[in-house]
RNA sequence: GCGGGUGUGUUGGAAUUGGUAGACAACCCAGACUUAGGAUCUGGUGCCGCAAGGCGUAUGGGUUCGAGUCCCUUCACCCGCACCA
């Protein structure tokens, strides 16, 4: 019997689907482990290559963990609201749900090609509405929530609303936006409105203004995230800066959580230290600064991480944003005010990034040093950035080099505080050396006069100690039809959230999916969108919002009654491993560490950490090919010759190239304005450029793993994106290799078949054979929980070759097991020729026996005259005397002999022997 | 600019974590079996050298009996953040 890999995958693919080999449920009697990919968008372009990559990972540790005797929870489903599909719908009409639905039956098909061991009775997708639903009540639970600093907690918005009847707003320590201060009575007295409006500032899904990433192409705002270099990740439209009411989730009032919660899991450092800095937490202080312009004058409070440095307070800046402006702007700066700030309003965000330049105007209006009562001037410059600290701050030029660079546009003092630092031609900004010319903290180190000024200011009542993060509340709503709707609606204007019977609250049937004519969401061009007789909110939450919570809801899928009941959720807690790429680092992952956050504070989830351990596998690479058009002709002269003609640049599908060779032919029929193509050749041949790039329709270099199956089988391809290199590591995709591993999976075959004759026989093992296999088992182990997939596909390649033509049993039987996380297909085939009737997905994994595999024997490396030889085969484990003994015999007979004296032998724990031979 | 990472044959990549560098593959070469082979099997394959031997893990130094591995210098590349006071 020949290994027919087709054969063989289509009968072990059916028949776990119909035997539903891979369902699980809760059981108390076993271990769980929760194995969970990041699930995909489905886009129109299906998987490539690089896709399954995480997904095979995956599922191979998911076997192996089986194999060990564990209850694995691995689900799929799909991430299907999204931009994609609804700009598609702008363009075609197409209803997105349609798109949707054939993008996911495309994916399904080609994952069911690879033999995944997923659980798919809890396959989903985030559109379903039994599935949205859960994210809308969610949702509904933020907006019923406040964040109580004090217990360091969410708490219901009840709670809120007794505190401030029975103690006004001081009553509660919350996290908070710029909320209003008011006593019980006070509140007591205002209207329905006024409460709302007010419990906006504390809720945490709240409706607040705020300066936005607005995309004018796509006609919606986007997260920071989703924001790239002032460009949209999605699509790479422009992005501007507008102030704007948006729906808002209060991620800041957890930013210390979730900080703090990192050092706790197992994730890369890159990736923990990413998200430190999108949280961005930075110690310091906030200090009031008198401000006066003309006859009014102002506290205004300032942040900064540099108290020690006030004495060299010479000037103060304002964001151009900032609330300061308007009140500290003298009648006679009004004019030049208004015009920076026109001109500031003009820039895009691009080009405030790209420009750097240093620009700014004076206010008119000074404030007042808190500490040497001297008064400085205010500048407003878009240096600062209203979002982050006060929006104001106190400039030190002498210390920091934004400080410096305005100082020297505008002709500013600047007054050196640290000894020795010379500040003619650069500031000096490390946090080093000895202060002077500043009163009290003269003498002192920076690193001691940071906290001595703190307590200074804290002391006088001048200010006090401050932790500010970088990281802002996550913009919630979408001017999109695609995505699930508010279950809010406005009744006299009040958001009011609809009661938990009505959801799921579904999309409504829209004539187009562009906005209004008025600007508004497509949701407004409804028929009927209110609710209880009043309007329901049109816009739509965004795409984090299905993807931050559906891990909860793989662990029961089919609930109707709840997100997840308590006994799956007591049982399968969070997922002991997520694999997925990095570029979710500082959205996705921050999302959901947020959203479980707060359903464990709210008692519906009972773990904090949503991911436990997270490993990003890396990107798999293009390699496109390019042919070189001479300049106004269709002529293409190929790669060796084209510097001596002016070309462009093509990309061509590497379909089209063998070892980048053109097949010119094919070439011609592939595109009509090439059909008449002509070629310069070299040595009778075409010869293509090539660079790797990323993976992609437009590159024409995007291989699709159904070829490969088609022409290898899916086991084959496993091996091979696994034997491809580090799971972590982003590598490019080349088909050389894949013969190697298809000759093994054959030879491994060849050790049960010959032809038509089942080899298999009942023969004692050898030593060695039984070496090699434990030697393996050993391996194995070690490698899948390394995540070392790549050596361990090697180590079966050394097994097979000093196995020979084994074809005992006692060998094959575990063999077959340890094979079947990575060839799974094969894995069954074989399992049941050897007799057996279960899955092998389900056999107990081989024991390991050390007794094969300790060597009795080990190499000591011996140093002689400084030149380090080895002596092999001597026992283990030798005591010192035994050494020297084993050393000075050597000496007599090695050829470097020294004078024979030992001066020094070294046993290093375990097995090193060092000895030094004088 | 700040932060993180990487650098090993022609190529993908190994190296018991300080112990015979280049495992396992790909490529290439030679041979065997074949009508044939893009099938299968065997052998060779870091560089220089006929050989003995020497040289080799981006660069230069250091620690060590011994360094791909640890420390410092320089260079190159990749990724993330980017006026965060």
């Amino acid at each position: 019997m020949d290994y027919e890999f087709q054969k063989i995958e289509k009968k072990w693919q059916d028949k776990w689907a119909a035997d539903k080999t891979f369902k699980v449920g809760v059981d108390p009697s076993r271990p769980k482990y929760y194995v969970l990919d990041m699930f995909p968008y489905p886009s129109g372009a299906g998987l490539h290559v690089g896709h399954p990559l995480g997904y095979i990972a995956s599922d191979i540790f998911s076997r192996y963990k089986r194999l060990k005797g564990f209850n694995v929870l691995h689900p799929m489903g799909y991430d299907a609201f999204g931009l994609p599909a609804e700009q598609y719908a702008i363009q075609t009409g197409q209803h997105p749900e349609i798109t949707t639905h054939k993008n996911v039956a495309r994916y399904r098909a080609q994952m069911d090609r690879i033999g995944f061991s997923y659980d798919w009775d809890r396959e989903f997708r985030t559109s379903d509405p039994s599935y949205f639903k859960w994210t809308q009540w969610a949702f509904l639970k933020m907006f019923g929530s406040w964040y109580d600093k004090k217990l360091d907690k969410a708490r219901p918005v009840e709670e809120l609303v007794k505190a401030f009847a029975e103690g006004g707003s001081a009553a509660v320590d919350a996290a908070s936006s710029d909320a209003p201060v008011f006593t019980a009575a006070e509140w007591n007295a205002f209207s329905d409105k006024e409460k709302s409006d007010i419990l906006m500032h504390y809720r945490l899904a709240y409706q607040g203004e705020t300066f936005v990433n607005w995309c004018p192409q796509l006609g919606t705002v986007l997260a920071n995230d989703e924001v790239k270099e002032g460009y949209s990740v999605r699509g790479g439209f422009p992005v501007e800066q507008k102030k704007m009411t948006q729906w808002q989730l209060r991620v800041s009032a957890y930013a210390g959580r979730l900080l703090e919660a990192l050092d706790r899991l197992d994730w890369s450092d890159s990736l923990k230290e990413m998200q430190r800095n999108w949280i961005g937490r930075s110690e310091g202080a906030e200090m009031v600064f008198k401000v006066r312009n003309g006859s009014a004058e102002y506290d205004m409070t300032i942040f900064t991480t540099r108290a020690d440095t006030v004495f060299g307070v010479t000037f103060m800046v304002l964001a151009p944003e900032s609330e300061w402006v308007e009140k500290l702007t003298a009648p006679e700066q009004k004019e030049a005010v208004e015009a920076y700030l026109a001109e500031v309003k003009k820039k895009t965000e691009r080009e405030r990034i790209a420009g750097k330049t240093v620009s700014g105007v004076f206010t008119g209006s000074y404030g007042i040093n808190p500490l040497t009562g001297k008064e400085v001037p205010v500048w407003i410059s878009e240096y600062v950035l209203a979002g982050y600290g006060t929006g104001a701050i106190m400039a030190v030029p002498a210390h920091d080099s934004r400080d410096y660079a305005f100082a020297r546009k505008f002709g500013l003092p600047v007054i050196p505080l640290i000894e020795g630092a010379d500040v003619r031609e650069e500031s000096f900004d490390a946090k080093e050396g000895i202060m002077m010319n500043s009163g009290f903290l003269n003498g002192l180190t920076v690193k001691e006069a940071i906290p001595a000024a703190i307590e200074y200011i804290e002391a006088h009542g001048i200010g006090r100690r401050k932790v500010n993060y970088k990281i802002r509340d996550a913009i919630f709503s979408r001017q999109r039809y695609w995505g699930e709707p508010f279950p809010i609606y406005y009744k006299d204007g009040i958001p009011t959230p609809l009661p938990e019977e009505a959801l799921p609250l579904t999309l409504p049937e829209v004539d187009e999916f562009r906005p209004t004519e008025a600007g508004d969401p497509p949701l407004a061009r409804a028929k009927d969108w209110t609710y209880d007789g009043y309007p329901l909110e049109t816009s739509t939450m965004p795409g984090f919002a299905g993807s931050s919570a559906y891990y909860l809801r793989y662990m029961d899928p089919r609930n109707d009654g709840a997100l997840v009941s308590p006994e799956a959720d007591a049982y399968w807690r969070n997922v002991d491993l997520y694999i997925g790429g990095t570029e979710h680092a500082t959205g996705h992952l921050i999302y959901s560490r947020f959203w479980n956050k707060v359903l464990f504070d709210l008692g519906y989830v009972c773990e904090d950490e949503p991911f436990l351990k997270l490993v990003n596998q890396g990107m798999i690479q293009g390699r496109s090919n390019f042919v070189y058009r001479i300049v106004g002709t269709n002529t293409f002269v190929s790669l060796g010759l084209k510097d001596q003609y002016k070309t462009t640049e093509i990309h061509v599908d590497i379909s089209l190239v063998h070892n980048d060779r053109l097949d010119t032919e094919a070439f011609k029929a592939w595109r009509p304005d090439f059909a008449d193509a002509e070629f310069i050749l070299e040595n009778g041949e075409y010869i293509c450029g090539w660079a790797i790039e990323k993976m992609s329709k437009s590159m024409f270099n995007v291989v699709n793993p159904d070829t490969v199956c088609d022409t290898y089988g899916a086991d084959t391809l496993r091996l091979y994106e696994m034997f491809l290199g580090p799971l972590e590591q982003s590598k490019p995709w080349n088909t050389k290799g894949i013969d190697g591993v298809n000759r093994f999976l054959k030879k491994f075959w060849r050790l049960f078949w010959d032809r038509d004759r089942f080899l298999v026989n009942d023969e004692e093992p050898t030593r060695a054979e039984l070496k090699a296999l434990h030697t393996l088992i050993a391996k194995e182990q070690e490698d899948i929980e390394n995540f070392s997939f790549n050596t361990t596909v090697s180590a079966f390649m050394i097994a097979l070759s000093e196995l020979g033509e084994c074809s005992k049993r006692a060998i094959l039987e575990p063999l077959t097991i340890l094979l079947s996380p990575f060839a799974p297909h094969i894995a069954e085939e074989l399992w049941e020729q050897l007799g057996h009737t279960g899955s092998v997905a389900f056999a107990a994994y081989p024991a390991y026996n050390a007794a094969y595999t300790v060597e009795e024997t080990c190499t000591y490396p011996v140093s002689f005259n400084g030149k380090t030889r080895f002596m092999a085969d001597l026992p283990k484990s030798l005591s010192k005397e035994e050494v020297e003994a084993a050393v000075r015999a050597m000496d007599q007979t090695a050829k470097y002999v020294g004078d024979g004296t030992i001066v020094k032998v070294i046993v290093v724990p375990g097995r090193i022997v060092n000895i030094v031979v004088k």
